[in-house]
RNA sequence: ACCGAAGUGGCGGAACUGGUAGACGCGCUGGACUCAAAAUCCAGUGAACCUAAAAUUCGUGAGGGUUCGAGUCCCUCCUUCGGUACCA
């Protein structure tokens, strides 16, 4: 009997709808399992096949977990807002409302043809005005809170201006951008413009001055994505640093929390160290350099204070505010020219060429705190404003970037740290003596920063401290596609926050997106919006795409709630995320951005957890192959091209060429496996680039062959390998494809997607189906008693699956059902009490021809109600087992022996063996180590 | 450049805490069925040596080390992928 797939499929689907199958209800009698998938973004080519890779696997454990009895919460929504609806719209003026409705919709319908579980009632979107409503009101909540350090953490806004009123600064712990020193009655004095900026340097979301790449031609900000040497990667015009007011949100007030409560999650140990480094926090200290013929100091910042002796220079960024005082007239022309060129430098570019470094003097000179030597000060771009203090003192004897740099413009190099004790130690190893460091000679490095730190701070020279390389979190994005900031401007242009009864700020209609001026969001044109309280402008900034996706996991417990973003009975039943499962492109930012909005709702006391994701996965990728043409450069505008194959580039310069993609679908295979395009191919090809009557040549080696340049990269519209599952299930079925995405490797590896393979997996479902059929067509179940044999094929099966299944190992899984099928087959085993248990194993990975199979059993309901199997041990003992013997651990033999064969006569009957013997012959034996049920290992 | 991960047959991969390398599947080869093909079933399939069998040797990106024993642990290096704060 032939399976069909597609009439299976529809009649569940419909089945499972109309039964509210996968109704989610928090059900006090049962324990609760939260198992999260990726918020995915909705872009326009649709889901590929990499995306259900983690909904696969996270829809196998929700499924089992039913079974076994948990009320399982595995929701699905969309991450609605985005910069790619945004140019959408300004390409083609369709609005990105639109737009992104239109791929949900598409998103959806994938998922469901795959057979997810989701309650789809449960779904949200970032950019329906009910679920931003609440990334609004939390928006609120931080811009009315700052950071008390005295009891750790989130205090109303409120507190603070109390203790002003009363006590001035005297007494208060708090985070904030500026350092303030006031009492009560100078705080009753100042304006209420001056009062609302020192507030505002407390706040948890506050203002600040940033720097966006800004592109005049484009007249728009442009992602750091979009920017490519410098230029914009569309057009490729000039792109520069500007300075801008932004909002800002202060995560470094919970940057020790955030590293401590690293330790209680069940994550893997590679992404806490990604974390762990991007909180970095470092113990140095903050040192001042005075400047000669000036009376400003420059504070510098270095985690290695016991390297002081040998700073022989000082480097600034080249943003650094104190460069125009420090700038001499004879360099002011070299300095400016060398700003200008790293206005257009990303921070990547300027931290990578380290084998290049460049800079340039500024023709002053500061003095050194304890030598007093004079030493020359230098601005270079390997120096980052926003890192510390924007200024290091250089240390070319111990810091390779500052070696390379002092190298290069011939500085001095001192050297202060003794390491001959330590061969193998790199330069900037915390090992070995100090040496020409005055005080600090013959102490170890540990010792010596100890004690130049108590020099410094007795001298007043500068402060030891606790330094955090991550930064406040930018929350400004000049875009129209994102939640509108609840925010209004006087015309002093003191910002006030609306309150939470104007919530939502609904984002205005506008017909036609187009850049805003001078920087500012398309939102700006909305004047009708920007203008709608009188006295007052709003914001027109708008909040970025991780404002939406920091908190939707809890929104998913209460999804329709008008009251509060979540219930407190509902919040306190899911708790936290037992198991969350995303790629690793997500490491580190929207983890970092959703458990720090997590703890300060945790503050707050409206959630009771400290993390939102108990345990987390990475998944790998799936992975695209990029196939390309060539296409000859044309030397002047207009001239004659043509397009060439791999070989005949090969032959000529390929200097002259450049590659151009090639669909996915047009692309042929040869025996050895190499990518080429046929006639129709090339002639497919060609209409698909779109008439042009000056390509019109083809070269190739051979007559009706073009090969083709193949890698394996990203599956992505730009390369035109996207690989569509609804594809893939509608020829192989919905459980073939969840089962071949499985059986393809680990979850958390990366892999190329090939589908050469899934023919064994749909063999699979193929015999397993077959295994309820008689040779005239009839389902047939016996209702023998199992065999011993059969009991064991069953049983390890089961055994092998439920660890799998908590490992998230299926790939493996996958195996053992089919060594499991395969062994039942090749006994022709049809026996109800066999092969009903094999199905409910098998009905979390394949859920449709379970489900059919159940019904044609004769069982009542849906068989993902009904309980999962576990292993009984008994039926998986063995009595005897396979040694592999070696003889100096070279495996020279197998002997089977029976379990109960003691130690002892194991060690003398080894010996005895004929295969051994011509082994050991003439040699002594030194020992003979037995792992018992494991191995034997003769040592001559 | 920095942080993290990965590298095993022709291919995807398996190998629990250091203990029989290559499970399972694809592909390939041969056979059965068939007028033929597809599908299905059976057998073989890391490399070298060999007429064959048996045996032996080599073999987990490269080089070194620890160990009775290393794909697994340590050091150095190479390649690929992810992230680096405005892609999501």
């Amino acid at each position: 009997m032939e399976f069909n797939h597609h009439e299976v499929e529809s009649k569940w689907k419909k089945y499972w709808a109309e039964n509210d199958t996968y109704k989610v209800i928090e059900d006090p009698l049962k324990p609760k399992f939260y198992v999260l998938d990726m918020f995915p973004y909705p872009s326009g080519a649709g889901l590929h096949v990499g995306h259900p890779l983690g909904y696969i696997a996270s829809d196998i454990i929700a499924r089992s977990k039913n079974m076994k009895g948990f009320s399982v919460l595995h929701p699905m929504g969309f991450d609605a807002f985005g910069l790619p609806a945004e140019q959408y719209a300004m390409q083609t003026g369709q609005h990105p409302s639109i737009s992104t409705h239109a791929n949900i919709e598409t998103y959806k319908k994938q998922l469901d043809n795959i057979g997810f579980n989701y309650d789809w009632s449960r779904e949200v979107r970032t950019c329906t005005a009910d679920y931003y409503k609440w990334t609004q009101w939390i928006f609120l909540k931080l811009f009315n809170h700052y950071y008390c350090k005295s009891s750790d953490k989130a205090k109303p806004i409120a507190e603070l201006i109390n203790h002003f009123e009363a006590f001035g600064t005297d007494g208060l712990h708090a985070k904030s951008s500026e350092i303030y020193h006031f009492n009560a009655i100078e705080w009753s004095r100042f304006s209420e413009k001056e009062k609302q900026e020192i507030v505002m340097s407390f706040r948890l979301a506050y203002r600040k001055k940033g720097f966006v790449n800004w592109c005049e031609a484009l007249g728009t900000v442009l992602a750091n994505d979009e920017v490519k040497d410098g230029v914009s990667e569309r057009g490729g015009h000039p792109v520069e640093k500007k300075p801008m007011m932004q909002w800002v949100l202060r995560i470094t007030a919970y940057a020790d929390r955030l590293l401590e409560s690293l330790h209680h999650l069940e994550w893997s140990d590679s992404l806490k160290i990604m974390q762990q480094n991007w909180i970095g926090k470092s113990k140095g200290a903050h040192v001042n350099f005075e400047i000669e013929q000036a009376s400003e100091f420059i504070e510098i910042y270095t985690t290695r204070p016991d390297t002081i002796f040998g700073a022989t220079f000082l480097v600034l960024a080249p943003e650094h505010p104190l460069l125009e005082q420090i700038i001499t007239i004879d360099q002011s022309a070299t300095v400016s020219e060398y700003i200008e060129y790293t206005k257009k430098r990303t921070e990547r570019e300027r931290q990578s060429e380290s084998k290049q470094v460049s800079g340039v003097f500024t023709g002053s000179y500061a003095i050194h705190p304890f030598t007093k030597k004079r030493i020359p000060i230098w601005i270079a771009e390997y120096v980052l404003i926003d890192y510390g203090t924007g200024a290091i003192m250089a240390v070319p004897s111990n810091d390779t970037r500052d070696r390379v740099f002092a190298e290069k413009f011939g500085l001095d190099i001192i050297p202060v740290v003794d390491q001959s004790k330590y061969p193998n130690s790199g330069i900037e190893e915390k090992l070995g003596q100090m040496i020409n460091s005055d005080f600090l000679n013959g102490l170890e490095v540990v010792d010596a920063i100890e004690k130049i730190l108590g020099e410094i701070e007795k001298q007043n020279i500068g402060k030891a401290e606790v330094q955090f390389k991550m930064r406040d979190a930018n929350f400004s994005r000049q875009r129209y596609w994102g939640e509108p900031f609840p925010i209004i401007y006087t015309s002093d242009d003191i910002p006030v926050a609306l309150t939470e009864e104007d919530l939502p700020v609904e984002t205005p209609w506008i017909d036609s997106i187009q850049a805003g001026i001078q920087g500012q969001s398309p939102l700006v044109h909305a004047t009708e919006w920007v203008n709608a309280i009188p006295d007052f402008t709003r914001e027109t900034d708008t909040m970025p795409g991780y404002a939406g996706s920091s908190w939707y996991f809890l929104r998913y417990m209460d999804p329709h709630n008008s009251n509060a973003f979540a219930a407190k009975d509902k919040l306190d039943y899911w708790k936290e995320v037992d198991l969350y499962i995303g790629g690793t492109e997500h490491a580190v930012g929207h983890l970092m951005y959703s458990r720090f909005w997590h703890k300060f709702l945790f503050d707050l006391g409206y959630v009771s957890t400290q993390e939102p994701f108990k345990k987390l996965v990475n998944q790998g990728m799936i992975q695209g192959e990029i196939n390309r043409l060539f296409l000859k450069k044309r030397k002047s505008e207009g001239e004659r091209t043509e397009y060439a194959d791999l070989n005949y580039v090969k032959e000529q310069n390929p200097e002259d060429y450049a590659a151009v993609e090639v669909p996915l679908k047009l692309v042929k295979k040869d025996s050895n496996g190499k990518s080429y395009l046929d006639k129709d191919g090339i002639d497919a090809f060609i209409q698909f680039r779109g008439h042009d009557s000056e390509i019109n040549v083809l070269k190739s080696t051979t007559e009706d062959k073009w090969m083709l340049e193949s890698e394996i990269g990203k599956m992505s519209k730009r390369y035109h390998n996207v690989v569509n599952p609804d594809e893939v299930v509608a020829e192989y079925g919905a459980d073939c494809f969840r089962m071949y995405e499985m059986f393809l490797g680990p979850l958390e590896q990366s892999k190329p997607w090939d589908t050469k393979g899934i023919s064994g997996v749909s063999g699979f479902l193929r015999r397993y189906y077959s295994l309820f059929w008689n040779a005239k067509d009839e389902f047939i179940l016996s209702d023998e008693i199992p065999t011993k044999e059969e009991l064991k094929i069953l049983h390890t099966c089961i055994k092998k699956v439920n660890q799998d299944i908590e490992a998230l190992s299926f790939n493996t899984s996958v195996s053992a059902f089919m060594i499991c099928v395969n062994a039942l087959k090749s006994i022709n085993c049809s026996k109800r009490s066999i092969l009903i248990p094999l199905t409910q194993l098998l009905a979390p990975f394949a859920p449709f021809i379970t489900e059919e199979i159940w019904n044609l059993a004769g069982n009542k309901g849906s068989i993902q109600k009904s309980s999962y199997p576990s292993a009984i041990e008994e039926y998986l003992v063995e009595d005897s087992v396979n040694y592999p013997v070696s003889v100096n651990g070279k495996k020279r033999y197998e002997w089977n022996v029976s379990k109960s064969k003691p130690k002892s006569e194991l060690e003398t009957e080894v010996l005895e063996l004929e295969e051994i013997k011509k082994w050991i012959e003439g040699n002594e034996i030194k020992k003979i180590i037995i792992v018992p049920e494991r191995m034997i290992n003769i040592v001559l």
